[in-house]
DNA sequence: TATGAATGAGACTTCATTCAT
DNA sequence: GATGAATGAAGTCTCATTCAT
């Protein structure tokens, strides 16, 4: 009956300056909101309100409330992809394991921090919606595809399997303790005490991983 | 814990044989559909029907359908409370490192493998509502509890706040890799050679905690 | 993700004598706001407050609006069966052709008269969904299928397709002078002199189908 | 009709030529679109889009939307007038009444042909604002008040409210036996057969207007 | 006590209309 | 004049909760 025409751009991601703006704040918006009471909870009408926005203006740019969840995610993913990018650089094989780790969870714990609405979206990844793999799991495996690489270069003698499971059981460790523990403190009552607390899980988490693979990596 | 200061008596845990059976039963209901479709889209008809009573028989045991929640993640929390009260013996102060983390590592896996929908209930507890702390975090810190007098029985000279901070990180480390990186696994598409991941995972973990732990307790 | 168990049963057509009242005031309400302002602009709220019930009574019975519109058709269809099977006892065939016409446009006169939204929602049966037949198709058919075979019964002589034609051009002749000719007038005005002036149409339909059949049946 | 006393003149008639263009592009669209998707269905920017405008081109020649139907309804009533017209020469009274039938039924059923979205915008006309007078009414009043006088000046002795019934009994027979006899076919399906069947039933309304009319002009 | 029909607030989404550029 | 992004009222439908039977 109703012919779809060129609605394939309806809902294009936005070029102009004004409307990108618009776009993010958006998703500002949402990433608060999703935070604060849930993915379901949070109305269309909420969000847009946050954005300064009306209704009207996020169906431009999102066909249903799901699809704002899908962009915020996709925009973790890819700040996060860039984070990681930036950790192995030409030298980094030449690192001590001590100090690869500890930059690793370093680098990922400054993002976590610089984006407090990221473990709650990441969390919920994964009960919005089954139809897209869970943002968590798209993520770890990224980050162990590329420390399983690492663990090779570093011991040649290791065999695929092998790497890939310690590099999978490593970011599993490495993201649940950054991730989970530190979710633990409700996000509004973060004071300073709390803070510090995270430092020593940091601390620990790096001790918990270098002692881990000491045993495959004798270094 | 928020718990409202006993309302009525008219949602009190039922003492009759069959009232009991019948508010079992919608738990059970409820698990599996959380599982399946979430908390926000399970209704409380679904509930009902799947526990073969009617709407009106949930709202006689429940209040609200958080409530229902809340009983269930109620129910859970005490079940692992015995699993883990099991665990410590007098003899245990006694086991070496490796076998109690290894049998506390078993008992909580096969929780978690005797009931499928833990694992969901439990990540979803921090989204349902934020009134309530959330079902890990309780569990966690109740577990992190006995794990840290039991760190202090066997090396006296620890400082009650490192032990706490090794209790916590270790039970993170624990709960996660058992958790999370099972969850991974669309939960009706689990296998033979995801049993078999699964096993590896949790020989790693065991190293993974044993060599963190072997630094506190050279033993 | 959703299962649909029992949903089948939802829509069920109401056995319970409360149950069908309220179903049937429902289609009442249904066919004088369609009639009122079109099946478009008539809102479910408005049914289901003109049928003293609210939204979710009307959803309890029907899936959607446009199943209200469909039982509406649904039950003229029904109940103009029974009125034209009522023209056909075992004297008819022996009717003179003027007094048999003459029957059945009075009978059929009568029924729209008795059902003042019966040709609004006539006529839009066609516009609200091309999913089903549009109700005057189907019914002007399923009268031509009728009145074909009395023209056979007349006439042995008379060709399958040649009484069919007949009997099609007949039936929408005279539902079209029936139908459209008298919704003319603006419902809410109509007077006497209204009333006399569709009378005189009826007589002419009379005379008009007459006249053109007598050329096929010289009787 | 129902003219609101020329608010401004913003929505004047234009003038220039390329104002007209876009003028009867945008209601050609219109026509298209309510034919394949119904008055309401079809949304004012689908309009625009298809009149390759945008929606304030449109808005700078109708009002709202409404009165873009009744624009379109308006030029077909002047496009029909000028059938009609065209019909009734010095000539017309000589001829023999079949022809004169034949004359008009073939010359509708050609506008109608050549217009494929005057059937269902007719049909729709009594739906989409019960504000104006219906297009089929307006139309057929108009037609019958010609064919009255046109009867009178065949017939002196006829009465003028006999010669308006006669008339009005005539068009509306015709137009119906037009309209919505073909209406039945689905407009996207209509093959050879179905034209072929179309024949039959003008051959036969002639007939039948013959056979009616031959009762007051025995000629 | 148990049932499940009824209620109605509120969620998501569409689209006629306006107006800054 | 033309454009099309923005607005927000309003529509359809769902479902937690109540209460008459």
């Amino acid at each position: 009956m109703t012919q779809e025409p060129q609605q394939q751009l309806r809902w294009r991601l936005p070029k102009q300056a004004r409307s990108r703006k618009r776009f993010n704040r958006i998703l500002d918006a949402a990433a608060e909101l999703f935070v604060e009471i849930g993915y379901e909870s949070v109305t269309t009408d909420e969000i847009a309100a946050r954005a300064d926005t009306s209704v009207g203006g996020l169906y431009r740019f999102f066909p249903d409330k799901l699809a704002v969840f899908h962009a915020l995610v996709d925009r973790y993913l890819k700040q996060l992809g860039e984070v990681f990018a930036n950790l192995h650089t030409d030298e980094t094989t030449e690192l001590p394991l001590e100090v690869y780790i500890s930059n690793a969870i370093d680098a990922f714990d400054e993002f976590v921090t610089a984006n407090p609405a990221f473990r709650t979206v990441f969390v919920q990844s994964r009960l919005v919606s089954t139809e897209f793999m869970a943002m968590d799991t798209a993520f770890n495996q990224e980050i162990a595809r590329q420390l399983s690489a690492f663990f090779i270069t570093r011991q040649p003698t290791l065999e695929k399997s092998q790497a890939d499971l310690l590099a999978a059981v490593t970011v599993e460790a490495a993201s649940a303790l950054e991730i989970l523990s530190l979710t633990r403190d409700n996000p509004k009552e973060v004071g300073q005490s709390d803070r510090n607390f995270q430092q020593q899980v940091l601390i620990e988490t790096k001790k918990m991983l270098v002692a881990y693979l000491k045993q495959y990596f004798p270094s």
